[in-house]
DNA sequence: AGCATGCCTGACCGATCGGTCAGCGCCTGA
DNA sequence: TCAGGCGCTGACCGATCGGTCAGGCATGCT
């Protein structure tokens, strides 16, 4: 049974999945069929639902990654509070938000929609800590204020400069953070 | 003829143009059907095209007054450069943004696709002067990827705060942009 | 009375969506 | 050699979308 063996031509779940991933990116996931990334991957739309159960399966399994990430984010910025809170968040997540631009990029909008789905339920929570930190845990509407349009700036940012290199892209977004958000009392 | 008269019943056009109004606010542009917003109003939906030539008809004329706003705002910024670019941009748009938050939450990640549409086709360009104004017109990626944040964040944060009192989210608002804005060399 | 006009409606249309299903060809292991 | 599973497909399904259309029902003018 050699494990180690190259199966020869089966590739056509990763090219499905790659697909979807740049079909996604640019009209949305709503705004993607799946006749469309049939038609990218040059196969039919049963083969997309022979190789994953259906629309929202697709999109599970090429958010997973980036959901690891940002859990792995969520228990970072757990036992943080003040300015090293919103100094730890700010680094987390600008890293996070470079790094899966494009998974960020196909949620453009359908953002709170898709939030629904039972799948991505504590999303929700992970960014409501997010803001919480990003706010330095204070209490002032000024705070989260300035917290939501810190991490939403950047989310819609990250999806719009797709092209622009990291290491370009991180310090700027790393400047933006630490002169918006509000310091402290 | 006496115009000044009191029409008996029919004010169905702006009942129609209300709800919608509230259904494209909680469900965006593609995802609200004429259907939604015939029930919403109690009548057909044949009776929603009778007042609407068509579902865009009805976009455009919700947006009318936003838009003539904003366009208010381009000529403003026209002549500015530098740092007052950079404040009367941005007192203007905090402003803007603020009055229609109703108008942007229907646009949510809708932006970009209804931008295709001729009848809003000249908002791209006025939207591009916006950051090279918030920019203070420089050319470091970095104080445009600042104004993109900034831009992308107010116009969130509006969408997402549409109960608390404009006093409350305006001055929050200008702080984070006075703060966040890569200041002019 | 007769006619026109404005407001509104149910029925219907073609297109497209996500998803199902029976069955095709092909490779492989017994 | 042949049975069986795997990858894949065209045809089809019900639902929903935006939009059309002929006609009903008042009201008001002549």
């Amino acid at each position: 049974m050699l494990e180690g063996m190259a199966r020869a031509v089966p590739e056509t779940h990763g090219e499905i999945l790659a697909a979807a991933a740049r079909r996604f990116a640019v009209t949305g996931y709503k705004g993607t069929s799946l006749q469309d990334i049939a038609g990218a991957v040059g196969c039919s739309k049963a083969t997309v639902l022979y190789h994953f159960a259906n629309k929202e399966a697709l999109l599970s399994e090429l958010m997973a990654p980036a959901i690891a990430v940002l859990e792995a984010l969520d228990a970072r910025i757990a036992g943080t509070t003040g300015a090293a809170a919103q100094e730890i968040a700010g680094e987390c997540f600008v890293d996070l938000a470079v790094r899966f631009r494009r998974e960020i990029a196909l949620l453009r909008g359908e953002f709170s929609d898709l939030l629904q789905q039972p799948a991505f339920a504590h999303i929700q929570q992970i960014s409501e800590r997010l803001i919480t930190a990003f706010a330095g845990h204070s209490d002032r509407p000024s705070a989260r204020i300035a917290a939501l349009v810190v991490l939403a700036g950047i989310a819609e940012t990250c999806a719009e400069f797709i092209d622009i290199p990291d290491d370009e892209l991180r310090p700027a977004l790393l400047a933006v953070v630490r002169r918006a958000l509000e310091p402290v009392t």
